[in-house]
DNA sequence: ATAGGGTTAG
């Protein structure tokens, strides 16, 4: 009866479903499931139907069938609530049917959602004992699985294992690393999936992109979109999204624009928040708003993305009362506030000193203010020495029980700089009884082709002599130029001269000091770092442009900052 | 019993 099918696709609302249901009963065949958990399958995962009314149907089912409890479980999966498909999974091995490939594929999508990591890891074991385990699909399916729930090293045995693996298995695989944060892997992936004849499609595409925006890989970027070109897939509006996003974070904002109005699909809005981005991490601020005014002409809404670009954009180029005016209007325009506007606009007022202002907003919030919100009003306290509304953020970061190095060192050092000494010594007993965290900084810089991984104080490059030796002249001939050493930076425990080394051995100063020796003279060299810049490396830096006549792009955690004849394009604002 | 499932940017 295959009228009944193709009428449950042609349902657009509850009512339609109901009057199937109906329809199925009165006529016998809601006894045949096929057309049964058709209805129900539709009615679970559709936005005409609804996850509620299938669970009563289910309810009401005399004889469960295996498909009826997969409708629900894939149901459960797609829902805000993902977990519940894994409770739903385990109370189906109650039922007198068998699971199939199906229910762990389903629940193994719900796992993923979940970052279930040990219920993926219980479904791997079902998917063996029930004689799956063969199966392709099934197969990358739980490689996703573990990649999304940040076990990589389970997800690669996965791959490495399998007998047969088919372009989605490589796509899982390299989209894996990308999103896992391990874009060196996930370029070899790709690399490798090249060389034994598998050809890349719109989603390889995707992730090897993001592994090179990560990196800023340009020559492997470049490589990537003409790639993307000759086989037409930038017909696919994802794709130029993702090659846009790669040329701005890799410090080309010419073909930026160049890709972005040589776009021949229709542009998303998540292509103008990409635009927006890209600009603002230019810090051309003008530029950026002029971007994001352009959005309502093309058709589209603002979302909450294009409101925090834009306020990034704001933030960056210093345009204080812009960004504070985009701020006010968010709720006229529809668009609900989040930690992170607030988190920009904190910062944006703090930058300029208006610290009791940005307090107040921070009261004002109806949404419970994190972390990072306290971090940015006392950065900015300690920027114009507000010993008073430090100690009020630093409490509040306290009792949020942040484990965050930043933190401590800031407070301790505005402390310091008040000749507070006792305190100095609290906040030193607060850091030593919990386990004070520090995330490693490290940064990536090209050289012919290869890109070279630098952590603070690292001494793994094969030439870390002549790093280390460059900056011992670096730091020799910026002296002449009255450096002295931006020490704040460092907590004020630690003797003078080493903390003068700690600073000395940032990983971004040694990368440019590796450039420096490694590249032509005049040869630009770019560098990229996963925190924010420091104070010290931003100085010196500034200095190593001057003096050895070098152009220097450093793309650090939110922005790109591009020195060149001793001054930096944010203008010492970031 | 029929078919259905995996990979996707800001």
């Amino acid at each position: 009866m295959a009228y009944a099918e193709k009428l449950i696709t042609k349902c657009n609302s509850l009512p339609h479903i109901k009057q199937l249901q109906a329809h199925l009963i009165i006529t016998g065949l809601f006894k045949s499931y096929f057309s049964r958990s058709k209805l129900l399958d539709f009615c679970a995962t559709t936005s005409a139907g609804s996850l509620p009314y299938a669970t009563f149907i289910f309810n009401n089912i005399p004889h469960r069938a295996t498909n009826d409890w997969n409708a629900i479980i894939r149901g459960l999966a797609q829902s805000h609530q993902p977990i519940n498909a894994v409770a739903f999974y385990v109370s189906m091995q109650q039922a007198p049917c068998r699971p199939d490939a199906l229910t762990c594929s389903f629940t193994l999508k719900a796992c993923a959602r979940a970052l279930a990591r040990i219920e993926a890891l219980q479904i791997h074991c079902h998917v063996i004992k029930f004689g799956v385990d063969a199966d392709v699909l099934l197969q990358t399916t739980l490689l996703d699985a573990y990649a999304k729930c940040w076990d990589l090293d389970c997800a690669s045995v996965m791959f490495d294992e399998m007998s047969k693996r088919d372009i989605a298995t490589w796509n899982a695989m390299i989209s894996g690393m990308a999103q896992g944060n391990r874009p060196h892997e996930a370029l070899k992936l790709f690399k490798q999936m090249r060389e034994i004849g598998v050809d890349p499609n719109e989603v390889t595409v995707l992730g090897a992109l993001s592994a090179c925006s990560q990196l800023g890989a340009f020559k492997e970027g470049e490589k990537i979109y003409d790639y993307v070109r000759d086989h037409s897939l930038d017909k696919n509006v994802n794709v130029c999204n993702a090659v846009i996003d790669m040329f701005a974070k890799c410090g080309f904002i010419k073909k930026v624009y160049e890709v972005f109005s040589g776009m021949k699909c229709r542009k998303t809005i998540i292509t103008w928040n990409t635009m927006v981005m890209a600009y603002a991490m230019h810090g051309d601020g003008v530029k950026a708003i002029e971007l994001f005014k352009l959005i309502e002409q093309d058709g589209l809404a603002p979302d909450s993305v294009s409101y925090l670009a834009a306020l990034c954009a704001c933030n960056h180029a210093g345009l204080v009362d812009q960004g504070l005016r985009l701020f006010e209007s968010m709720e006229e325009c529809g668009v609900d506030k989040n930690v992170k506007h607030y988190g920009s606009v904190v910062d944006l007022l703090g930058r300029a000193g208006r610290l009791e202002q940005a307090y107040k907003i921070i009261e004002s919030m109806n949404t419970f203010p994190d972390v990072v919100l306290w971090q940015t009003l006392l950065g900015a306290c300690k920027t114009y020495g507000n010993v008073e509304m430090a100690e009020k953020a630093s409490r509040k970061l306290v009792e949020m029980g942040s484990h965050s190095c930043g933190d401590f060192v800031l407070l301790s050092n505005l402390y310091a700089a008040h000749e507070r000494w006792k305190d100095v010594g609290k906040v030193r007993e607060a850091m030593k009884s919990r386990d004070v965290k520090k995330i490693p900084g490290f940064s990536y810089t090209e050289v012919g082709g290869v890109i070279y991984k630098f952590i603070n104080g690292d001494r793994n490059h094969p030439n870390w002599k002549d790093i280390y030796q460059k900056l011992d002249e670096i730091r020799f001939r910026i002296s002449d130029y009255g450096y002295v050493p931006e020490t704040n930076y460092v907590l004020h425990d630690i003797g003078l001269e080493d903390k003068e080394n700690v600073l000395c051995y940032h990983s971004e100063k040694l990368a440019v000091a590796f450039g420096l020796i490694s590249t032509g003279a005049g040869v630009p060299i770019s560098v990229n770092k996963n925190l924010r810049i420091c104070g010290d490396c931003h100085i010196v830096i500034k200095l190593i442009s001057k003096i050895y006549e070098r152009e220097i792009i450093v793309r650090d955690r939110t922005r790109f900052h591009k020195f060149k004849d001793g001054s930096c394009s944010c203008r010492d604002y970031w």
